[in-house]
DNA sequence: GACCAGATTGTCT
DNA sequence: GACAATCTGGTCA
């Protein structure tokens, strides 16, 4: 396992830390043991420009996470139901995000298989709300630094532009059309094809 | 396989 | 009081 990235990783062009962060290792280190497995799928969210954003209006309660800064967790419900992964990013002081939509697990695999109570690895981690639960993340690690806090990302394989794929993003109603989302090419552990 | 409705609650207007 | 960056399980084919 490499080193955690440096939070200057994060005080970039968020489309760009969008597409680099494809291939690392997103990593719950628990009480008990480390889950987590190889990030495949993001989508960036780009503050103020982006409508679908929820920095895109004023600070509240619930987004208060997107303006601390870059290379924080950003934990969130929706629907009433799940929860939803992000890290912070920030070139230039802007509230932006990063949200993280699928992962390959690699790491702690027992432990997703009794939370998810689903056996096919391909069932744990394909979307934002498995993930979440898989991992265990709920609001208590909203807030946290994603370097030093429990849950960490770890530099991993380096994707070249032609293995990644942009495409529309999902499950917003505005803006929609925007080339946003990310993920590798040919992976099968994706949110959808 | 595709399409659709229901779940369920914190947050904002 | 409406809605949300989703998932699941049902139906129909």
């Amino acid at each position: 396992m490499g080193k955690p990235l440096d939070l200057d990783f994060y005080c970039r062009d968020t489309v760009q830390v969008a597409k680099e962060l494809l291939g690392c290792l997103l990593i719950n280190h628990t009480s008990k043991e480390d889950i987590g497995g190889i990030i495949v799928e993001t989508e960036a969210y780009l503050g103020k420009e982006d409508p679908a954003c929820h920095s895109a209006k004023s600070m509240t309660e619930r987004n208060k996470t997107m303006f601390k800064g870059a290379g924080f967790s950003y934990v969130y419900l929706i629907y009433g139901i799940h929860y939803c992964y992000n890290v912070t990013t920030s070139a230039d002081n802007k509230p932006e995000a990063v949200l993280i939509r699928a992962l390959e697990p690699t790491t702690g695999i027992e432990f997703m298989k009794r939370k998810r109570k689903k056996e096919k690895l391909i069932d744990l981690c394909s979307g934002p709300g498995k993930l979440t639960q898989a991992l265990d993340i709920n609001l208590n690690n909203d807030g946290q630094r994603v370097d030093t806090g429990n849950i960490r990302i770890y530099s991993g394989k380096n994707y070249d532009n032609k293995e990644i794929a942009a495409a529309k993003r999902i499950g917003i109603s505005t803006a929609k059309d925007l080339l946003l989302r990310f993920y590798i090419k040919d992976n099968k552990f994706i949110s959808k094809k």
